[in-house]
DNA sequence: TATCGCATGTAACGAGTTACATGATTTT
DNA sequence: AAAATCATGTAACTCGTTACATGCGATA
């Protein structure tokens, strides 16, 4: 998956591998997480298999930036994996869950002290998801875009809509957490 | 993680690999999927480990049913692990978002369509998670529980809390793809 | 007799995590 | 001078997925 990831960022521009963790970051982590190690092993397996190119930016500075472009094959193969819709439910892995589900022999005060700090938590994220579609929503891409060249304004609807999906997640997570400290906190022992 | 879920699943009662699989489809599997093949090779390696014991079934049929039962060690491991409590939030996987982000230069009708099928899937699982529910309401355990034995009605609302989620995660699945379609259908081309 | 459900496993591969490792530049 | 940030990588390991493989018993 992190390989689609990789090439759909580089299919908007040329980019490092360091530049490319911290756009993960800021955007793909909040439904797919990936660390530096696996990007950088990535992207070398991608350059072997002629998806994407590299080259050694020599400029004042001396730094290794080794920055990524993708090729045609790249864009091909891109375009081949997002033409091949989904026809499945993805397998879910909610490690809280697997952990409440065997807690009911735990200690009444223990389990409530790691649903209030999911519940910080998730809330902390939902703060996050709203910040983040404000400053989208007050930075609207206004400029025409020519032909051949990336509609800016149509990706972004694309874009608010996985934030969207973000703020959703949390706020449903915090109600089911509020929910369900309330009916173990009802519980006697 | 599944090594856990295999022994909490183990500490309610002695189970057969098979078995563990059916039971996990029918419980965690919906917030944690796992294929028969690893269930089998994990049993495996905790009874190295010395946390399960197993023994062959010799019953009347000769079918080679290995039923896995924890050991003390694997009851300490299981606490062990439940009494650490989870102190930040999973990493997100999601594969129909990494989609839907670089889904700006697809064809219109193909996003729709595949979201549209997403609809359908998580409509039917959500129809799931209310018809387990109900089914777990109509059959509520009134035995009272032996001291040292497990409380099942305690249990209940641990596994109930799960089913909840699912029932949540479904319901807003479901609102957010329709307001996802929406904003789509409104986009020219 | 053919297929389905029960029952168990192995092998190869791919994906993802954690830890180790280095060195330059910029900011405090 | 120290700490933070930029920048890149390797190695070992664990976890998870897909495919292959077998055989019994019951049902259709």
């Amino acid at each position: 998956m992190l390989k689609y990831i990789l090439l759909g960022m580089l299919n908007y521009m040329p980019m490092t591998g360091y530049a490319l963790k911290r756009q993960l970051d800021g955007s793909t982590a909040y439904f797919w997480h990936a660390y530096h190690s696996q990007i950088y092993t990535t992207l070398r397996k991608l350059e072997e298999q002629g998806l994407l190119e590299s080259e050694l930016e020599d400029g004042e500075d001396h730094l290794n930036r080794r920055v990524y472009t993708i090729t045609e094959t790249g864009k091909a193969a891109l375009r081949g994996w997002l033409d091949k819709p989904l026809t499945d439910l993805a397998p879910a892995k909610e490690p809280l869950l697997v952990r409440l589900f065997f807690s009911g022999q735990r200690d009444k005060a223990a389990v409530l002290d790691e649903l209030r700090l999911q519940r910080t938590l998730r809330e902390q994220k939902l703060a996050l998801f709203q910040q983040m579609k404000t400053m989208y929503d007050d930075n609207p891409p206004s400029e025409k875009h020519a032909p051949g060249e990336i509609d800016l304004a149509r990706e972004r609807v694309f874009w608010m809509a996985t934030l969207r999906m973000g703020e959703m997640t949390m706020a449903m997570y915090v109600a089911w957490l509020d929910e369900t400290i309330e009916k173990i906190e009802g519980l006697e022992g």
